[in-house]
DNA sequence: GTCTATACGATGATAGAC
DNA sequence: GTCTATCATCGTATAGAC
């Protein structure tokens, strides 16, 4: 209260840097780090490009702040109650449901998510030996949900309920299932005949990588 | 017969385009095609960056031909024999058999198969309308083997052993499911505890794909 | 906070010698 | 086929006026 602009963000619907960001996250999704000039970002935000230094100083920084909110809003859906020792079929059905649910509200995430854990740029993820380097925070958080999983299909299979798969390879196989299609634009339009992210083929999308995940996954 | 050199390619052992694009695919699949520059691939090949643009004009169509040839050998090892009428459930473990096995041959294959379905660039994939503009080799073959294993489902759920479920749905998700594994490099190592690679890796993982992808689709 | 102007290396690509 | 030299453009980033 003391301070001059507290609440500046009440009265612009959106804040330059809110608006950066949100650009910035469509185009890096689309044409990846090195794909998008810093140029580029500011002439479609409308801004001069000193000014995109002026709220992020590096590219990099921009660019590791997108990531952060994408993976944050993807965690906090995943991770955000408890662990509850509910029936491990149930609570996969939650996290299936959570995680096509996120992914579906925010388009470039997928892309984005995929590109995270595929490509060796702008961040070589997740070394096997990290000593040295710092995690970058959606490092950290990824491997929050990636650890969380992992207890879910042991539970499972101890409980009998899963069948005794490998954890590491099951845990990719998801991943791919569920992610890749909210990433493949018009690969997946044309193969599933809608636009991918049009309610009809999001709510069909749900139903058919949970039940195959299910099947896949049952005893 | 009649030229001069016929048969250049038996005495040396790889000629500079064959190296070329050898090099040229490891660093396009590591750094997506905006990632990698004509100066980089020449430096790593042992060549000036003008002898690069002798035997490719542009970036582009050296990249076209790095994919095209990747496409070309899994399209080769999945479509290559005629399309037997045996039973669909057989037919689909040759086919997760053949793509898990070409894929863990040709380490940088999945990653860049994966960019070309999922980046907007260098080439946007698979218009829906793709008026005017021609298409690419690498699409075409991409399109077969897409038929051939929308053919696959089809047959398996008229006669009554797949389960009726959304043909593009699952395509993506085998596709997903598939290939971004051996995409994944250093997460996927962290997760299974090994180099994605090895021998044992890829035995394993092909047995656990088949039974999983088995098991969503039996009816 | 936003702008213009600038710096400077790297980019894809070309011309021409050997 | 390979090289050196050169080009215009774009890349990230900075300085300073308003």
């Amino acid at each position: 209260m003391s301070e001059s602009q507290p609440n500046q963000q009440e009265l612009n619907p959106l804040s330059s840097r809110e608006k950066i960001l949100e650009v910035a996250k469509s185009l890096f999704a689309a044409g990846g780090y090195s794909g998008v000039g810093m140029r580029q970002i500011a002439t479609a935000v409308g801004l001069s490009k000193s000014s995109l230094f002026h709220h992020f100083p590096t590219k990099l920084d921009l660019y590791g702040e997108v990531l952060d909110r994408v993976i944050e809003r993807l965690a906090w859906g995943l991770c955000g109650g408890d662990p509850q020792p509910e029936k491990a079929v149930e609570e996969l059905g939650h996290w299936i449901d959570s995680l096509v649910g996120t992914l579906a509200e925010d388009a470039p995430a997928a892309r984005l998510l995929l590109r995270t854990l595929v490509d060796q740029e702008p961040f070589p993820p997740f070394e096997i030996e990290p000593e040295g380097r710092e995690l970058m925070p959606f490092e950290v958080r990824l491997e929050l949900v990636i650890d969380r999983f992992r207890t879910l299909l042991e539970r499972g299979i101890a409980d009998g309920v899963f069948r005794p798969v490998s954890i590491g390879d099951t845990i990719q196989t998801a991943i791919g299932a569920i992610v890749f299609h909210f990433a493949s634009g018009d690969l997946g339009e044309a193969l599933i005949g809608e636009p991918i992210f049009s309610g009809t083929a999001v709510e069909r999308r749900r139903r058919e990588v949970s039940e195959f995940v299910r099947r896949g996954l049952l005893a």
